[in-house]
DNA sequence: ATTGAATTGAGACGCATTCTCATTAACGTT
DNA sequence: AACGTTAATGAGAATGCGTCTCAATTCAAT
């Protein structure tokens, strides 16, 4: 196990952190926006972990750590790595919204546990295709997809009959 | 073109409103619950016609038709459709959600387009075979779907190269 | 008509998210 | 390293969609 001097900057648990924050400066260049102490700290933070998350979580996250980002600044920063393409928004029918970020060309769609809640991520090579043929027979231009199946997992189909 | 009389009640377009406010009748009696004024005012109203609205929508068209029905009491009859299965909430990515009456056993999918705003429904047998294998792989007994596909529309992809 | 439970409407409320704007920070240029 | 421009931030107000509360009303079975 790994020590750290104690600064509060950078342990890149992903091997492709570097690369994604690459990716991220890249971006805000082409803006012309500022890579500032917070929104180093929303990637940092987003970047090393996995799984989904909401904004108030994140938020949460980055207090604990001591790395103070406002709610405002956290919302605002999700919007830019949206726009970059490095993290999708969630849509899991609750009022709020979940947040992931997305490896590059690494699509896939959820199963929704409506009892206990639990989301499988799944990828289908079949669906994707017949997504795009379906698209050409319409003419219309696909720029992102989400499919949600909603319905009971492994788990609660047997504790629950 | 047929008059009526004037008085506010009924003109069901739609050949089956009939059947349909039939079966709302039917879900209300299961549960004791009462077929007011109100709740036959929005079905009919939502019956009446197609295509997608939202809850303000719903609210204006029927405070236009003198049918007055509080946004408290629309919200709630909508609830009531849903869990009868008469109307589906949709997620276009705006805030507000909208609804869309279904006609049972008659599923469909979304193209979206992010420029107009224009929504094109789909169907696809093959598509939802696929989603029925991919949910037993997983052991996972769906419930419902969604699937959405958000892009430009042919129009838009001329107009807006 | 009576009765009792369900329903309604008006507005208060809740919550996630966005906005405002005065202050602060980034960063290319001296 | 200081400067100046421009963008970014934070605190809290504001928004917007949706839900809740509760007293007054309506429904419908008797």
């Amino acid at each position: 196990m790994e020590t750290h001097p104690t600064h509060h900057e950078s342990h890149p648990d992903n091997p492709d952190t570097l690369a994604l924050k690459e990716t991220f400066l890249r971006f805000l260049e082409g803006r012309k926006l500022k890579l500032t102490r917070q929104r180093q700290a929303v990637v940092e933070e987003i970047f090393s972990g996995n799984g989904h998350f909401d904004a108030d979580e994140l938020v949460d996250r980055l207090r604990y750590k001591r790395a103070r980002v406002s709610r405002a600044t956290v919302y605002r920063t999700l919007e830019l790595l949206q726009e970059s393409q490095l993290v999708e928004k969630l849509d899991f029918g609750s009022p709020r919204s979940f947040y992931e970020h997305v490896s590059p060309g690494a699509h896939h769609d959820h199963l929704i546990c409506t009892h206990c809640g639990n989301v499988i991520e799944f990828h289908n090579e079949r669906l994707e295709a017949l997504q795009q043929e379906i698209c050409r027979n319409f003419g219309f231009q696909e720029a992102s997809h989400s499919l949600r199946i909603f319905g009971l997992c492994s788990k609660c189909t047997q504790s629950a009959p």
